[in-house]
Formats: structure tokens, sequence, C-alpha cells
DNA sequence: GATAGATAGTTGACTGCGCAAGTAAATTGG
DNA sequence: CCAATTTACTTGCGCAGTCAACTATCTATC
């Protein structure tokens, strides 16, 4: 009943994420983003009509509410973003993905890929599969 | 030679390593101290005679040299850890875990396995086995 | 409908951590 | 053996993100 390799391997995934953050910093920026805005934009440019509420934003991306607020922020002033409101919900107000937010999403997401496919490179093809498979078991 | 895999793949580790962070923090909350301190108690409990250098812990915990110290401060101030110095290369200060620090590594162990255990649940055993080769070929 | 509670969002104060610059000691090269 | 470089660490400043408290709005209940 050790549970001890349990632990160890996330322990790895720990430090694995580390890494992985750090390159993909690197990596996006060249675009001038940083990784969590970058998931903002992947959030949005998913989203029906490329808009979403600030609290289901937060959700996504793994912050708090205040969090979104604050990082949104730049993003507005700089017009990757902007705020919408909601006529049916005065409290929410609504965030969506500018052309300009669009585009350079576009160009921050073939930079995203390829870091994600070159530091993925040691894997052959069953385990990239079976960590598919892991990861959809686990979240 | 579309990546979008990769890309998808290293986006699910990034959400699932926010998942498990925020429960290993709850889990180990319990003892009083952060992940990243955990991380330290861990370092130290497997290094020869209890002791490193604080550059050696900033690079097996992912921290820079100076977040280090400032990870330190209270953890001397609550005996978790003590300074020595080296006599051979008066610019190193060794770091070495406490009687009391190893106590707490030992409660705190326990927990954070028993966490690991839960949430690494959902895998059966060749998932598992899957995971720590994947890790190790990506580290 | 008035009141009570839930929900969306912002703000202030704080923590955690990195970067750049500084200090002190050790190593290297002429 | 002394200057230049490198190494180990600390400190000032700043950014990102959290929690608690607040405002504003919506929903439910009587």
């Amino acid at each position: 009943m050790s549970n001890k390799a349990e632990g160890d391997l996330v322990i790895g995934l720990a430090n694995l994420q580390n890494k992985i953050q750090k390159r993909l910093g690197a990596a996006l920026s060249a675009h001038g983003i940083s990784v969590t805005e970058y998931m903002v934009l992947l959030q949005l440019h998913g989203a029906a009509n490329n808009r979403m509420r600030r609290i289901d934003l937060a959700e996504n991306v793994g912050l708090s509410a205040s969090g979104v607020t604050r990082l949104l922020n730049p993003m507005v002033k700089i017009g990757l973003v902007h705020k919408e409101e909601n006529a049916r919900d005065a409290r929410v107000s609504l965030v969506a993905l500018s052309d300009a937010g669009a585009q350079l999403f576009q160009d921050a997401e073939v930079s995203f890929n390829h870091a994600a496919q070159t530091m993925l490179e040691p894997l052959d093809r069953q385990q990239q599969g079976a960590l598919a498979g892991i990861i959809k078991a686990l979240l």
C-alpha cells in the first residue's frame, strides 16, 4: 500500500510542467504575450461568436475572477480584446476577441504549436496517444 | 504537418497541472506549508547528509536563486531548516534539514502521497506505467 | 412586489517569485 | 601574485495572481 509511486509521478509532472511553461513563455514572448494571455486568446478564439463572460474565462484558464480582471486590463488597452455589455443581464461584461487579437492569436498559435511539437518530440506515437488518454482521464 | 495535436496535449498538461497544484496545496495546507516548501523538504530529505547548497536547491525545485533566498527565510525562522557555512568555500551557505523539518516532512509526505494517489486513481496500471515513461522521456 | 439571497465583477492589500544590480569570495591568466 | 572573470548569494523593484470586502444586479419567496 505504498503510494510513493504516485507521489513520484506527481512530482515528475510538476517538474515537467515547470520546464514546459518556461519554454512556452520564451516562445510566446516573441509575440509580446504571456502563456496566460495566450490561453485567453485561445479560449476566445474557440468560443461562440468569439466572446465569453469573464467568469467563464476565469474558469477555463484556471484563474480567479479578480485575476481575469487584472489580466484583461492591459489586453483591452492594447486592443486585443474589448468589453461588451449584456443587454439581458447588466451584471455580466462580455469579453470579445478583436480583429487584432485574432490576428495575434493566429501568429502566436504557430509558435506555440511548434514549441509544443519540439518538446514532445521524444515521445513516440504510442506514448503521445497514451498521454492524451491520461490527460483526458485525469481532467 | 499539423502540430495542433501537440499543442492540445501541452494545453491539457497545463490544465492538469493547474488542477493538481491546487489539490496538493489544499492537502499540504493542513501542515502549514506550500507545495514549493514541500519540494524543498523533499530535496533536503533526499540529499546527502540532509543538506544542500542553495543554488542546487534552486535548480532542483525550479526556482531562481533569489526565489530560494526568499522562500527559505521564513523556513529558517520557524526552524524547519537551518543555515550552515562551508569551510572550504565561504561563498556558499548550506541549507540543512532540522529535526523539526524532518518530522514535518514525514507527516506531510503522507498527506502528499495520499493526495497524489487519489488524483491518479482514474488511471489503470498500464496508464500509470506509461505516464512514468513519458515523464522520464520528457524531463 | 419587498426582502433575502445568489451571482458578476472590481478593488485593496498581500504573497510569491523573477530580473537586474550589488557584494563577497573563489578561480583563472598573464 | 595581481587583475579580470566567474560563482554564490542577497536585495530592490516590479508583475502576476489570490483572498476578502464591496457594489451592482438578478432571482426567488412570501
